[in-house]
DNA sequence: CGGCATCCAAATAGATACTG
DNA sequence: CAGTATCTATTTGGATGCCG
């Protein structure tokens, strides 16, 4: 191969290389940190209520699950809905937007699991060398 | 159906939202955060070198580029190479573990570019309001 | 080139108390 | 129940300088 016809596809791979550092920096920003994914993981189950989900979301405080609520509301991946009456119940609901993140979910829940079995299996490879 | 067909039904339900969630949660310990995937990404395409990465990946300093490749070396998704020579060449390979992350990294690709494509949509729609 | 050390600013998050 | 307010502690990260 000579080296313009290299510099080409070096380019080529870059230019493929930064379309793809782009898109997975954009959905980092929309459905990235800690609590995102897994708060709508637990209203995919059926959880609406604010502290149904944080009882499900372990270790989330209401101060934070409150500010992640609203930048999922502003994403357009729930909605909050509020029912008159006495006392009155606010609701929070999946919007079809948030069923798109079905393949990254499955992906992560798949690769998570596996990962686990690999560090259970590690660290008892480690117990048996002692 | 009867409250305790729906009790049962609900503890299993509930047990496998602990499930998935546990897993994602993993998967982000392991993966989470702004750069790792990026950073995996970058050395898929190739990229070995310290600056190479950093280039890149645009936006990492040299301190927090340091610090991820070494718990990505921690945590069994590269190794450090280096090279004894004038000057020591320093190389980051990517090991076969982090394979295991493509389908990952597929699903995130995928969503992130619709999600940009959704975006952009949506803000020239708003242009045509005005 | 591939970092590490230091300092400092900003963002994040826990604890606690409080409200309608 | 569904949050908000406040305060503080911790984490994170940028900037800079330095080193072999």
């Amino acid at each position: 191969m000579d080296s313009e016809k290299k510099q080409i596809e070096n380019k080529a791979f870059t230019e493929e290389c930064n379309a793809v550092l782009m898109a997975v920096s954009d959905a980092l920003y929309a459905i990235g940190g800690k609590w995102k994914l897994m708060i709508i993981i637990s209203m995919a189950r059926g959880n609406k209520r604010f502290t149904e989900i944080q009882r499900q979301v372990k270790g989330i405080s209401a101060r934070v699950l409150s500010s992640e609520l609203k930048e999922l509301e502003i994403n357009g991946f729930i909605i909050k809905k509020v029912a008159v009456g006495y006392p009155v119940t606010i609701e929070y609901e999946l919007l079809p937007y948030s069923q798109t993140l079905q393949e990254v979910v499955e992906a992560m829940t798949k690769w998570g699991m596996q990962h686990r079995q690999k560090i259970k299996t590690e660290s008892s490879l480690d117990k048996s060398k002692n």
